[in-house]
DNA sequence: AAGTAAATGCAACTTTATTGCAATATGCTT
DNA sequence: AAGCATATTGCAATAAAGTTGCATTTACTT
C-alpha cells in the first residue's frame, strides 16, 4: 500500500476535525487502497503486520468510519458486511457489482441518475441500494 | 391466513412435481399470505400453532423453496435473511422496499425494465438486486 | 505536563445459521 | 393396503459474525 493512501486518510480525518488514531487512519487507508468493498476479515489481513488491531476495535472503527461518512457498509448475500471508502461520487447512490463466482465486490460509480421508483402512497424514499450480480472479468 | 394460500401452495408444489410435506406447504402458504419478505423468526411465529416445525427444518425448507424457485432470499442490512414468495412478476428483477424505521420489507413489483448498467469490460451481468430504503406509510 | 473524554483490548456473550446423524414420513410399486 | 427406497425431519452440537461491559490506554485540550 502506497504512502499516499495513508496521507489521504490522515488528511480526510483531520479535515473533518475528528480524532485521529492509528486504527482509523490505517483502516481507512486500506479501504482507500482497494477499489472494491471488502469484508472485515480481509481488512484484518491487510492490516496484519502494519499494526496489531483488535478484532473488536476494527469492528468499532469500521462502524465509526461509516457513521462519519468516510466509508460505507454493504450488506451482501453471505450475511457479511463489506466496507468501501467513500469518494465524492459515492455518497447516497450506492451501486455495487458482486461476482457470483469469486464473491469479489466492487463499487460502480457509473450508476445513472435517480429515477421514479413509484413507491406506494405515503412512502418516502431515502436511499437506493443497488447490487448488480454477475461474473467479473477473471471469472467469465 | 385464508385457506386459499394453503391450496395455492399445495398446487404450486404439486404442479412442479416436487415432494409435498406439511412444512413446505405451510411455509409457502405463510409466504404467499404476506406481501412482503419476512424473516425466519417471523415465519416461525406465523407457523406457530399450525404445526410444530423445528427451527432447523424451517431453515432447510426455506433454502429448498428458494432453490426450487418458489420463493427468494433477500439479504438485508441486519444480516438476517428474509424470504418472499415468488409470483410471476418476481423472478429475476428483485426490487424491495425496506423501511428504515420499522425494518418492514415489501416487494416492489413495479421495477422498471432493465437498462444499461455499464459494467467494466469483460464483466457479465446476471441479476440486479435493488433495495429502496425509506419510510413506510405507517412510519412517515 | 496534567486532565479529561474518547478509543482500545480483552473476555464473555448473542444471534443467526449450519452440520451430522438417527428417526420418520413421503410417494411409488406391487 | 403394505412394503420399500429415499427424501425429509428433529435434535444436539457447532460455526461464524458481530456485540457488550469494563478496565486500561491514548489523543487532544489548556
Amino acid at each position: 500500500m502506497s504512502i499516499d493512501y495513508l496521507e489521504q486518510a490522515k488528511e480526510a480525518i483531520q479535515r473533518a476535525g475528528e480524532r485521529m488514531t492509528r486504527g482509523r487512519v490505517q483502516t481507512l487507508a486500506v479501504l482507500l487502497a482497494e477499489r472494491k468493498a471488502i469484508k472485515h476479515q480481509e481488512i484484518e489481513e491487510h492490516l496484519f503486520g502494519k499494526l496489531q488491531l483488535d478484532r473488536v476495535t476494527l469492528y468499532r472503527v469500521l462502524e465509526w468510519l461509516s457513521k462519519k461518512g468516510f466509508a460505507h457498509k454493504v450488506a451482501s448475500d453471505d450475511r457479511v458486511w463489506r466496507f468501501g471508502a467513500n469518494d465524492e461520487m459515492h455518497s447516497h447512490q450506492h451501486a455495487h457489482f458482486k461476482c457470483t463466482s469469486c464473491t469479489k465486490m466492487l463499487c460502480l460509480n457509473t450508476i445513472g441518475a435517480s429515477r421514479d421508483w413509484s413507491l406506494p402512497d405515503g412512502y418516502q424514499l431515502q436511499e437506493v441500494e443497488l447490487t448488480v450480480k454477475g461474473l467479473c472479468a477473471e471469472c467469465s
